[in-house]
RNA sequence: GGCCCUAUCGUCUAGUGGUUAGGACAGCAGCUUUUCAAGCUGUUAACUCGGGUUCGAUUCCCGAUAGGGUCACCA
């Protein structure tokens, strides 16, 4: 049997991250079985329902890197045709009839199934078997009208005529399975697989929404995060193969992944362990490809070389090329273009005095100038050459306000890096403000 | 409330009828060029409770408790 699963979402919200996981588990499990997931859209509520939520799904789905075929059946609003056969089949047959409604306007009819009050048992293949006496569920709508059917009406027949085998959804759509088993036993079509998969939660342990914050695909794409952390992160929310390790190709979760495996509880996101995944993978790009990463988060004329020489500095202290950004229209890296306003008082370092400040940037200053330009190149070489000194007169009281010279800052990477980023010129240029307003009253 | 589902560190989880209950994130401490971040090292922290079954239960069974999902002419 080949397997076949789908994904089905309903435009009618961007791209969630829970669905983001339901497509990767349908994928995963296809793609393991040699199989295929294929796409439709849920859009029978014409209310909600938007053009701008479709596109949106199906570039989150293309941006993720997880593949779908598109068959014939691809958006219920095409196929009233197919349902309206179907709905008077089930008339016909006694398994549904139109009914008054009792809702406020009388003139209405609306098409309900005619509930066998059974008890219905399917086997789940993350929970084992699952009992319900649908006699609770009384005689259910269907649709409103022979040409508007619902949801579930739909569900059944469309999982039908694509072949589904494996139907892997959340687990709120566990109480709408014997309600789908009821109308596709009455239409005579063949029981799927079922699954259903733990829910994300948030941190109060409710379902993952809108409510809680960020949680559209598009939104952690706009801060950086790139796709291969967020698939190797929601992979492993309520799954893993077993064992320590955690980094994971999409290729080797396809090949690992096992549904059995797969968690009965809900589990809670957490966007710190989403942001040390980002990290492993943004260590791992080439260069280039982290260059093209990290472009966008510089103002539109930042000085190109100097944003050269940023880039192996960035790449071992970002999580997300968002929080770079942020970090750059507070003016966190304003020094690393131009030279930082200085105050005096916050030259020396704790416990030292204007005038050994003075006496150690005077030092440390004939020592890069007369440092040769090979050893500019990087940061190590311009270590080497204060070290000696810096240690036998206090690290801190040397390093400090040299540090503070260059970038004006309480805070910022040590002053051997900045030196190396702004060049020999500039470095002097900046001891040399630090030093006059050291000196002037 | 009815029905259904679930239960290992704060979080994601591994694991077993006998283990010092393992890893990761976060936290804390130390180191790393006395700042920040990253990194490294170390470290705090868990089997919900009560009955069984058993020589022995975190593990198997039952119950309780707690949490969640769902109860639409939404999907």
């Amino acid at each position: 049997m080949r397997v076949i699963t789908r994904f089905p979402p309903s435009p009618t919200g961007y791209f969630h991250i829970g669905s983001a996981r339901t497509a990767l588990f349908n994928y995963l499990y296809a793609a393991h079985a040699g199989g295929e997931m294929r796409l439709r859209f849920e859009d029978t509520d014409t209310e909600r329902s938007k053009p701008e939520f479709e596109k949106d799904i199906v570039e989150s789905l293309a941006w993720l890197g997880i593949p779908y075929t598109k068959p014939e059946v691809f958006r219920q609003s095409e196929r009233t045709d197919i349902y309206r056969d179907h709905l008077k089949c089930l008339i016909e047959a006694g398994f549904a009839y139109e009914a008054e409604e009792a809702t406020g306007d009388s003139a209405k009819k609306v098409i309900r199934f005619k509930n066998p009050n059974t008890r219905v048992i399917f086997t789940d293949l993350i929970r084992g078997e699952v009992s319900f006496d649908t006699s609770d569920l009384k005689d259910f709508v269907i649709a409103r009208s022979i040409d508007d059917p619902l949801y579930h009406l739909a569900v059944v027949i469309d999982d039908h005529e694509m072949g589904v085998t494996h139907v892997i959804r959340g687990e709120d759509h566990i109480s709408n399975t014997p309600r789908q088993i009821l109308i596709l036993e009455a239409l005579g079509f063949v029981r799927p697989i079922y699954a259903h998969i733990p829910l994300i939660l948030a941190p109060d342990k409710t379902k993952l929404s809108k409510r809680h914050g960020v949680v559209s695909i598009n939104q952690y794409r706009a801060e950086g995060y790139v796709p291969e952390a967020l698939i190797n992160y929601l992979a492993l929310l309520g799954w893993n193969p077993g064992g320590d390790r955690e980094v994971f190709s999409l290729g080797e979760l396809i090949k690992e992944f096992s549904i059995e495996r797969v968690h009965k509880g809900g589990a809670v996101f957490d966007i710190e362990k989403l942001r040390w995944f980002n990290r492993q993978y943004l260590q791992a790009m080439s260069g280039a490809a982290f260059h093209e990463y990290i472009a966008s988060a510089f103002p539109e004329g930042a000085d190109r070389s100097t944003v050269q020489a940023l880039l192996p500095l960035l790449r071992q202290s970002i999580s997300t090329s968002g929080e770079l950004k942020k970090s750059m229209t507070a003016g966190e890296y304003d020094f690393f273009f131009e030279a930082p306003t200085i105050r005096a008082e916050n030259i020396p370092n704790k416990g030292s005095n204007p005038g050994d400040a003075c006496t150690h940037l005077a030092h440390a200053r004939s020592v890069l100038e007369n440092l040769p330009g090979n050893a500019w190149t990087s940061s190590e070489g311009i270590k080497v050459a204060l070290w000696e000194y810096a240690t036998g007169q206090g690290r801190g009281s040397v390093l400090w306000p040299l540090r503070y010279a260059l970038s004006g800052k309480q805070r910022s990477p040590d002053p051997f890096i900045i030196a190396s980023i702004i060049g020999k010129d500039e470095t002097l240029r900046r001891i040399d403000a630090a030093l006059e307003a050291l000196t002037t009253p």
